[in-house]
DNA sequence: GGTTGTTAGCTGCAT
DNA sequence: GCTAACAACC
């Protein structure tokens, strides 16, 4: 093969990343191989390079297995490696790259091994999946059959066992080490969370489902197994793995499992962008790849960034400069010409969004179209009020993050009846679904789904049930819709109807605002219609839950223009020309939530890190001096005065801007009956030289 | 016994 | 504001 001459456009350091073990020798697999890729340094574009070049050099797409942090990160880098592909090899291109199925989450390709594999690891392979909330309430329903929610101190709550049993799983540890290090207030409790956690190991199988770690986790335990290790092992000639500085230990073993010795492994990441630990994540993935071979991996570093203007990175590197451990980079750029970052100091809340929403107008003014700027924040609550300005000023907006969608009562509830009809077994779904009939309480329901599970399945042991008295009423149109489903008359999507028509009479009953719950079940209808069946629908669904919600109901027009709101989380690899920056003061950045660890202050650093980085042309911090917390029922709303984030000490101010809002003449107008004091020049001066 | 209504606590990020 | 234990009711 000629040197390509797609190859020309990236740097060395890239072009080494991307030639790694395939420069001209064809079908040779290179050893293991790191990427340090800083902040907008081209990593994604390298990676999706180095895809095409291995199918350009016949590597065979089928057997590439390329991990990525999320479906739409996995979907974004087909596209481009398709691209790239194209311009060396043509039409052909395309035959090829649509071999690249194994592209995927960790958790997605999991299922997807576990179910070709199901029979061998003694798995049923129509198991279904449990999202976070579905655990959480399975290990309540075992923590009440144990008798632990009377005891006579206070025990853990449902979601700190799953935490717990979570971290254990994911970070490989042992029990009494995660309480230890992670959960020092349940000390004392190990061996009754023995007892949940090995009865909730066992519920879960009885059940037939498998929650989000145990699709890394029997993925882990089959990597294992030597005769079954090598059967998935030799699927791949490549792996190649996206965002590994969020990888946890779990995750890391199957990697070890499928390359032991490293050969056609590839791991891109950047430590400073680590921001999952609450999830187990752990930058030692990414520190001691190298040293886990031998020879080691080789390491490449990416610095040139491409993204931001040198003020912007300047400051964004010396906030990271603080951080303690890591792998040192020097992020430069050629676009030196800019605006220093904006510190801008603002009354409340209130006059955020008002600067927000005045800045974001004019921007669009100058031509920067709605799409090309984001607001970014550590908590999805943050953008309450601004989503109210914007709303009052007419900007559509999308949000990503922070989405309830699937959490809502209304929609777990009809995915609740897909789910037991799909799996009978799975009682979790069952329960939820019982309780929803008028006088059906819990008793009845656990007595049900034990004639379910006796009868061996669903519509035999509902034909036999007598409902108690109180039930007789909603009975009957509840059996004649079970009978409907599983007779399959209605085919695929027409269940989702059908389900919706017996539960919207009870929606009324339910809840109040019945209205705007209908609407979202209208739109749970759409997003149905979009997938081949039940099955691939709810797996994919919890798999990969929708992302984005915006103010209209219903997903937002593909060339309508609006403004992105994003928590800092989900604006990873992601990039605009203009960022705001909500809330940049302590006690939201860093999370006064996560005040503990030195590790969970660190976190917060390269979180605000990760949140100034994204920005191309211009970065606003915003510093309300007070804000709300709500909470505290009993005294309603109250606010806390608020000082600069830590991040930024008086050393590195400047590298930033300094301005206030509103603009002082404004102020002094004055507002009717408002009796503060016009300009608290005072509190800014201060807030300056925090 | 079982279901439904009431009040006291906690509330980050998300595959 | 929403979940989890407690109290009143059928």
């Amino acid at each position: 093969m000629h040197p390509a001459a797609y190859l020309d456009r990236l740097n060395p350091q890239q072009r080494r990343a991307v030639e790694h073990g395939i420069a001209g020798a064809g079908e040779v697999i290179g050893g293991p191989l790191l990427v340090i890729a800083g902040a907008g340094s081209g990593k994604t574009d390298t990676l999706a390079h180095r895809v095409a070049h291995l199918i350009v050099n016949r590597a065979d797409p089928r057997r590439i297995l390329l991990l990525t942090f999320s479906r739409r990160a996995a979907a974004e880098m087909a596209r481009r490696v398709e691209r790239i592909a194209a311009r060396v090899l043509g039409p052909d291109a395309r035959a090829l790259t649509e071999g690249l199925t194994w592209a995927g989450t960790f958790h997605g390709i999991g299922a997807r091994l576990l179910r070709d594999h199901a029979l061998a690891i003694g798995l049923d392979p129509n198991f279904t999946i449990h999202d976070r909330e579905d655990s959480a309430d399975l290990i309540n329903l075992i923590r009440h059959e144990l008798g632990f929610s009377k005891t006579e101190k206070r025990f853990p709550t449902k979601g700190t066992l799953l935490a717990i049993y979570s971290r254990a799983v994911n970070a490989e540890q042992k029990l009494e080490e995660v309480i230890g290090r992670s959960f020092p207030w349940c000390a004392g409790w190990n061996g009754e969370l023995k007892a949940i956690f090995s009865a909730y190991v066992e519920a879960k199988q009885r059940q037939n489902v498998l929650d989000y770690d145990d699709l890394l986790l029997y993925w882990a335990q089959m990597m294992g197994e030597p005769a079954l290790a090598g059967e998935v092992a030799s699927r791949f000639d490549h792996v190649l793995i996206d965002e590994y500085q969020d990888t946890n230990k779990l995750q890391s073993s199957i990697l070890l499992g499928l390359k032991p010795d490293g050969r056609g492994l590839t791991v891109v990441g950047d430590d400073a962008q680590s921001i999952y630990s609450f999830r187990a994540a752990t930058v030692r993935n990414i520190l001691d790849f190298p040293g886990h071979f031998t020879p080691r991996a080789e390491t490449i570093m990416l610095e040139q960034n491409y993204r931001s203007t040198q003020p912007i990175l300047a400051a964004a590197n010396a906030v990271i400069d603080f951080a303690s451990e890591r792998y040192a980079k020097n992020l430069w750029s050629e676009r030196a010409t800019g605006e220093r970052p904006v510190l801008v100091s603002v009354r409340d809340e209130i006059e955020q969004a008002n600067f927000i929403a005045t800045r974001v107008l004019e921007n669009r003014e100058d031509a920067i179209a709605l799409k090309q700027q984001a607001v970014l924040f550590r908590a999805a609550h943050h953008s309450g009020p601004l989503e109210v300005e914007l709303t009052r000023r007419n900007i559509p907006f999308v949000k990503f993050g922070g989405l309830k969608f699937l959490d809502s009562a209304h929609v777990k509830d009809v995915l609740g009846v897909l789910r037991f009809v799909e799996n009978p077994r799975d009682r979790v779904a069952g329960f939820r679904v019982l309780r929803l009939l008028s006088g059906l309480g819990p008793a009845t329901a656990a007595r049900i789904l034990d004639a379910v599970d006796a009868a061996g399945g669903l519509l035999p042991a509902l034909e036999a049930v007598t409902p108690p008295p109180r039930a007789e009423q909603e009975w009957p149109t509840f059996l004649a819709m079970a009978r409907e489903l599983k007779a399959n008359a209605a085919g695929w999507p027409g269940e989702l109807d059908l389900v919706r028509a017996w539960y919207e009479p009870l929606l009324e009953r339910l809840h109040e605002d019945a209205g705007s719950r209908q609407a979202d079940l209208v739109q749970l209808g759409q997003i149905a219609a979009s997938y081949p069946s039940r099955a691939r629908f709810l797996t994919e669904l919890t798999l990969d839950p929708p992302d984005a919600t915006s103010a209209e109901a219903g997903p937002p027009h593909r060339d309508e223009d609006y403004l992105i709101l994003s928590t800092i989380h989900s604006a990873k690899g992601q990039e605009w020309k203009s960022v705001f920056v909500l809330n940049a003061v302590d006690g939201c950045i860093p999370s006064d939530l996560g005040t503990g660890t030195r590790e969970e202050i660190e976190e917060e650093r390269r979180l605000l890190y990760v949140a100034m980085t994204r920005a191309k042309d211009s970065l606003h911090l915003m510093l309300p001096q007070r804000f709300f917390t709500h909470g505290q029922a009993a005294r309603g709303d109250r606010h806390v005065y608020a000082a600069r984030t830590r991040f930024i000490p008086p050393t590195i101010l400047g590298r930033f801007a300094m301005a206030s809002w509103p603009p002082a003449q404004a102020e002094m107008a004055g507002r009717p009956g408002e009796p503060r004091a016009a300009v608290d020049i005072g509190a800014r001066m201060r807030a300056m030289w925090k």
